[in-house]
DNA sequence: TGCAATTATTTCAAGCTTGAAGTTTTAAAC
DNA sequence: GTTTAAAACTTCAAGCTTGAAATAATTGCA
């Protein structure tokens, strides 16, 4: 049998690489600009921003296992970041009644205002990197984006 | 002046909100399973096999600098890399005749050998990982992540 | 009720990553 | 020819990341 064919010009293995290719070179340098930013201007990192942005829809907390899942890291990286937070004076850990060995990762009121604006700032620096895109543009590729993970979901992935 | 719209309903800038989370929850997802096939099946690592496909293109090899200009990544990062990888005799440096500061990092022919076989797996995964997309939904998607790219680029990558 | 299994979190070793400092070498300027 | 600036690479501190081990606590079962 055939192997699948694009175009009879090029194998879709390889086409499918190329995408890869060129997901890999747009998400790293949007990533690799929003880190320079976020250390740049606000002395802070990404990893910071995302465990703040999880909590900041859990206003009353998260627990650290249930954080580790939603944000999809392990544990023990979970507890670096959190512990970094609270350092800073941006979460604290909750006991939670009834489970000693549980707690809960809440946002303090200045992790909340913090937060605030910081998610406010990276959107407007996703909307400014991601501007040549139409609206069009955007409809389609977050469907195809959605297609694509339809079967990846399958493989071990959300 | 009103504010970009997406069919009156949504702000460009939460649009492109959303697409870039599905961006990173897609290249994150492939990404996390290429590393695990590595590790688990091959005993290596992403940033190994990134630096070993570099050399792989470049057989006489190429400078520690070049390499990392090439992958963009912090020289301090590719002296390690390439460190692991001529423990594990994947690679060597070669002293540059005239230039006693600079050296090639260089794939060995068991390297080339070790690449060849990875390169190939690689490619099968990334195929099988993105199976759901047709050929025209990978042109599709090329072409607009490289639309995305043209302005990106002008904010300090690539 | 006691014990084994499981859970929740932290700690740990190893690898990666950045950006700056340090060292050596080369190139440019005078 | 000498001095200064720049280049090439490594080392370093700090942060992130995984997955496994360790510790403490809870749950379930006999």
């Amino acid at each position: 049998m055939k192997p699948e064919q694009t175009n009879m010009t090029e194998p879709m293995s390889k086409a499918r690489l190329r995408l890869w290719l060129q997901l890999l070179k747009l998400s790293s340098g949007i990533e690799g600009e929003l880190r320079r930013r976020l250390r740049d201007r606000h002395d802070t990192t990404l990893p910071r921003f995302d465990v703040m942005a999880a909590l900041a829809r859990h206003r009353d907390g998260l627990k650290m296992s249930d954080l580790s899942r939603y944000l999809k890291v392990s544990n023990g990286n979970v507890t670096g970041i959190v512990d970094r937070l609270v350092e800073e004076g941006l979460a604290l850990r909750v006991a939670v009644p009834g489970d000693r060995r549980a707690n809960l990762a809440r946002l303090t009121p200045k992790g909340e205002a913090a937060f605030a604006d910081l998610a406010a700032q990276h959107e407007a620096w996703i909307d400014e990197l991601l501007t040549p895109l139409t609206d069009t543009d955007t409809q389609s590729m977050i469907g195809l984006l959605k297609k694509a993970m339809t079967q990846e979901a399958r493989h071990g992935s959300e």
